[in-house]
DNA sequence: ACGCTTGTTGAGAACGGTTGTCAAAGATCG
DNA sequence: CGATCTTTGACAACCGTTCTCAACAAGCGT
């Protein structure tokens, strides 16, 4: 179970720091494989499910159900304002949403509360890009 | 591009109607098929994708990425609180999410917003099953 | 009631993201 | 260096969902 440093392990970390955004599996894999590191694609998925569960990067579903991966700056709890077209991601945080969401799920007697919140639109740039 | 009203569509709409918790498309199919009703699995996914695309059922995503169906009472735009093990739903509504969500999107740029929120937990009756 | 037209159905193939398989490769330690 | 034991990677398998297309049936006009 001792967690081995290897070469491909590395790489997906790095791209992972260099690129900022939401990016899926495959994105993420196509970005190694341009960059000449050779990786395989079930290497990449296994990394990104280990860092996941080391709270080392967020996951979060895009619409079409497609895992999206991202190394934020903060550890703690937080929320996203993703953009649907380029990924583009603001990490966001509301104590309020939280408050909120922890007192109706009590109210109704449910337990292991955890909650979803993202918000998605478009940003400034693409929306630019769109009407060009 | 008119709907035609044919059998298996109202089987599909009357499955909705007793099953009152958010169910997958295979589990809404094996239901109908338990009773009796003959009816395909491609046929339950059209239905189910129509009656989304008219707001007649809400659509979910599970954690697995399953999409989850279920017929609300309020056709206004909601939340829910869902049990993790046994789909039992509960309708909430938070307007100050609602509030909050657009103040910050919109102070970040971005446009064409759209929010998830939703709750996950283990409701009373699974808890005291699942300690029995 | 009877065709006709046209949307709908269903079995199975296809698809796309993700996970499992297993022999070969390589990281770590003595 | 050698032994051990995790990790890798090409490919198959999976699973939910969508597509294909010939057979079918709603709804409409007569």
């Amino acid at each position: 179970m001792a967690a081995r440093m290897t070469r491909q392990r590395t790489a997906v970390v790095e791209a992972l720091d260099e690129l900022a955004d939401f990016r899926s599996a495959q994105q993420l894999h196509e970005n190694l494989r341009a960059r000449g590191e050779s990786v395989g694609l079930a290497t990449v998925y296994r990394a990104l499910q280990a860092l996941a569960d080391a709270s080392e990067v967020d996951v979060l579903r895009a619409e079409d159900g497609e895992s999206l991966y991202r190394r934020c700056a903060r550890r703690e709890h937080h929320h996203h304002l993703v953009c649907r077209s380029c990924g583009r991601t603001v990490e966001i945080d509301g104590p309020t949403v939280e408050a909120w969401a922890s007192k109706v799920a009590a109210a109704q007697g449910f337990d292991d509360i955890e909650h979803t919140v993202e918000l998605w639109g478009t940003c400034a740039d693409c929306r630019a890009a769109a009407s060009k």
